[in-house]
DNA sequence: CTGTTAGCGCGTTCAC
DNA sequence: GTGAACGCGCTAACAG
């Protein structure tokens, strides 16, 4: 790789004109111009991007921490955030991690002078960090500045509100605590339920970190009392999950039993498509990237996105 | 941030004694050592690593280009890169492009000194590029050198080989040309069918770049002269969609008509498990990063990675 | 054993 | 208009 000494000694002028002319450009005779251009084009040479970060104290590189669960989920946030960055000529460095350990210890590694700043996405346990430069992203630690969080007592508002207009009014939840955000789930539920003049049923309610299953299990033992006929998950995966147990129980879906998902659907072929709460990853890394480029980042506080009520296409089931 | 002259200074010695304790450590009086250590951990110093690549004249990242279409599978490779990357103290920067201009842009943003060597992943188009330190994962160009390519004649053949074990002698094939291997796909299959003594019928097969569900239709359309049991598809996405139009024709899979994916089967809930020919991430991933930190890089040349038949556990479907 | 010096590649003064 | 000089943070070579 040629160097800003190789051009200037080839155009015959010094480093600062040669630098002059790829950055500014003005104020430079249009021989020695031209000079340049053509040495640079000859020796097809490119600034050294690290030597220009150690002198602007910046790399451009943003670190992102995928502490999800959710594989698939991961990908949607990955696709969306590397083609924010890349339109900001900002550089995705990924990290996946599943504890508190494994972030700690990336989050050291990225934050040498490597990544401007870190994003920490989908951790479901708590990393009361003070770090500087850290945005985190649908985790657990709602309290901290520098957040982004899903509205999920919306999420649940919404959810039940169309449940209960598709004339659902017994309404199972099964939201597993490790989730982080069961109590605004609750809130949300409620909420819906006093509007549309419902009573609670708290037999209904399964919030405990026991498996999602065991959970259903249960529901569907004292169906005949219970007599729910719409269930509330935490995800697409969870969804599919006890779509499956569902069937295995001569329930149909969602003729008996409508499954709504508080964040996110399937789009596959041969999988059932159902109701939705859906996250725009795009917003929300639109949203990301602007904040990383305002310079007065103290002031990040927190935002809390909203999601979309997606009903799957009648019509689409050929 | 705290720099190494910070350090120097608290501990009362030169910066080259700082970094001879932080890096080396031997040849250095006691007394110093500890100094330098108890200044270190006052100033919370690390050294920064952008100094550090400008004269190692290597940052430790490598570019990862993802041209994958299934971007279910690109989660795979990312997860398996990114364990054995980190492992070995890389870093990965990622970047998505859907065609040849992206992934040329891409490359020219990450060859500035910023990535060591750059991964290109899944380009379903010709990039016939002479770059160095560049190397081409399941890509198009299989004749270049620096590339792994998946065995597709292996992966054929021993699809084949289990179908007719099965009892499956009518085998369909749909793969669209735009795989970059339908080629060695069909030389496997003649083999396969050679060494069975079955006779080779051009009507099963299609493998032009017309929709498969256009080609499955013909199929279906002559299926009582064709009598076909089986169906050979590219991936995991395709085997689904072709699954979903088997059953709307009322063929029940895999009774009627057993459906055989080349390269993945997806593990989700809900979904039908298929037999399927899967490739180890993670042994990719292992390969890529020891080529890459192997010096003689020169002497990469190609490297075939043979996939593993997986088949769908009767006893899972409770 | 340790401090000084040079230089990685670049941008930015500050004189000329 | 332009070139020499300095410094970003760090390490390696050379003196002492």
């Amino acid at each position: 790789m040629s160097t800003i000494n190789d051009v200037s000694r080839l155009a015959g002028v010094s480093k600062a004109t040669v630098s002059r002319v790829l950055s500014g450009s003005r104020g430079v005779k249009e021989a020695s111009r031209v000079a340049v251009l053509k040495a640079v084009e000859e020796l097809n040479y490119r600034p050294n991007v690290i030597a220009q970060s150690l002198l602007s104290q910046s790399t451009g590189c943003i670190g992102v921490i995928c502490a999800q669960e959710n594989i698939n989920q991961t990908t949607g946030y990955l696709f969306a955030l590397e083609k924010h960055l890349s339109q900001h000529q900002k550089h995705l460095l990924l990290r996946f991690a599943n504890n508190k350990a494994e972030v700690m210890h990336a989050l050291e590694e990225l934050t040498c002078g490597l990544c401007d700043d870190v994003l920490i996405i989908g951790a479901r346990f708590p990393l009361n960090l003070t770090h500087e430069n850290v945005v985190l992203v649908d985790c657990m630690d709602a309290d901290t500045t520098n957040c982004i969080q899903f509205d999920h007592a919306f999420a649940a508002e919404t959810a039940c509100n169309y449940l209960i207009k598709q004339g659902r009014r017994q309404i199972a939840l099964i939201v597993p605590d490790t989730s982080g955000a069961v109590d605004r789930v609750l809130l949300g539920y409620k909420r819906a339920l006093e509007n549309n003049f419902l009573p609670f049923n708290r037999n209904l309610i399964f919030m405990d970190s026991t498996s999602s299953s065991v959970a259903l299990q249960v529901l569907l033992n004292n169906s005949t009392t219970l007599n729910f006929n719409a269930l509330l998950v935490a995800d697409e995966q969870e969804a599919q999950r006890v779509i499956t147990q569902l069937q295995a129980f001569n329930k149909s879906v969602p003729e008996d039993i409508m499954v709504f998902s508080l964040a996110g659907s399937l789009h596959l072929p041969g999988v059932t498509t159902i109701p939705a709460i859906e996250y725009s990853m795009d917003a929300m890394a639109a949203r990301i990237v602007s904040w990383l480029n305002e310079k007065t980042k103290s002031v990040l506080g927190s935002y809390v996105l909203r999601g979309d009520l997606i009903i799957p296409d009648i019509r689409s089931r050929k």
